[in-house]
DNA sequence: GCCGCACCTTGACATGAGTCAAGCCATGAC
DNA sequence: GTCATGGCTTGACTCATGTCAAGGTGCGGC
């Protein structure tokens, strides 16, 4: 991971961008700005491991960030996308204080790292800060109400049913932003079960596959297929 | 669900001893008790359905609170189980409006509910509450992540051990604080196959099992069961 | 005491989904 | 060109876990 200079203007421009600090004042944007990191990191590397001690949070402004984690048999299940404008470990700096799962970038991207301090500072005279904070909890709390229902109660079918109407948003064709194996670690399965479950929907005449790109020929069964 | 009359006495000393509001001065509790209403559930009773508008939050008084999600088959898995002194309901009041999850009395319970204006109104002046409550979400949070991984990662026996150390809290022997069908709801399996991991665990000399009652006679095992 | 019910257990069985191994296809290096 | 590589697919197999059906056990009501 390596440090990038940018100017304050430039940062500040970011974090006006993000979901945590849309609404923030520019004075204290500044500050913030001031005190933040932009880092490149390239595609798969690194930000942080699960149980790593986590000194700040992180912003991303380009790119994906992929948040999981990984079984002793070496399977992955992602917990989070993250795209430009969202925060990634804020969790731990509110309970703990380590993060409880990995990230890294699904492909070559720009982060802001935000120390603790920084942020608990600006936090304590800003308390407009903390309600966007709470509502972005509770966002990733809903995210994983979700994905407990689905890897606990539905079948591989379901997930994918579902990922796919999500991803296609509402478009009928459309290409996967992501590799099958990582798209396979978002479900919750392994790459083998996905190439399975979609060749059956394709045999069945309810999706086209082709490479990365996708048709959707019945909405309708997707929909029934993702329980609604 | 029954509404209970209790002065505002009592109220602001259940209030105390709650995760959310045992910093709150006395002044605030005391507006926040006269805003609460006490009600009692017998057991069994539905608090709230998922998809529920929500128009406050519960705080377990006493007894127990499930949340849960059912799938179309009648398949439950619960998502936490919630004793007193604890938020019910949080998520939906700062996401949505609408409760991703339902909850339901564990057990004969009396629970407080405060509206959500009452709510709003007293984070308003009172920002430790907001950080009170940041805290609570970033716990839930931790907890969603284990159980990710844990229905993701972990087969059935791993997820079980892990539950009955952590029942045990230290003790070699316990009594299950819930029934075999809640358990099984609760590792995300069923009744039928807790029953069979539970007689395996037994007949390999890991665990004593006599209705409710278990005795851990391999902790050891069990700790590498459920993974470290 | 006996009935009925809730809760749990057991067995036989079905099946979803993972494992392992092989092979395909496109891409880029040389 | 051909060779290696990564990403994906396929088939044969195994295994964990769910389904269905039957039966036990204990407890409260009457």
């Amino acid at each position: 991971m390596q440090n990038l200079r940018a100017d304050v203007k430039e940062l500040m421009q970011l974090l006006q961008q993000t979901e945590l600090f849309a609404e923030t004042d520019l004075e204290a944007l500044e500050t913030l700005a001031a005190a933040a990191e932009l880092r490149a990191c390239a595609r798969g590397e690194i930000l942080f491991n699960a149980g790593d001690r986590a000194t700040g949070l992180y912003v991303v402004a380009e790119g994906r960030v992929l948040v999981s984690r990984v079984g002793r048999d070496g399977r992955e299940q992602i917990l989070h996308d993250f795209g430009p404008g969202e925060l990634v470990g804020e969790v731990a700096m509110f309970s703990g204080g380590d993060f409880p799962a990995g990230a890294q970038a699904a492909e070559a991207a720009r982060v802001l790292f935000l120390s603790r301090d920084t942020f608990v500072r600006l936090a304590h005279d800003q308390p407009d800060l903390l309600l966007g904070l709470i509502a972005v909890l509770s966002r990733r709390l809903r995210h994983f109400v979700h994905l407990v229902d689905d890897l606990s109660l539905k079948e591989v079918d379901a997930r994918l049913a579902r990922i796919l109407l999500e991803m296609a948003a509402g478009e009928i064709t459309f290409e996967l932003p992501m590799s099958k194996a990582q798209l396979a670690a978002r479900i919750g399965t392994i790459p083998e079960t996905l190439s399975r479950c979609l060749k059956r929907l394709q045999n069945n005449g309810v999706i086209q596959v082709q490479g990365p790109k996708l048709e959707l020929l019945k909405v309708r069964v997707l929909q029934q297929l993702a329980g609604e």
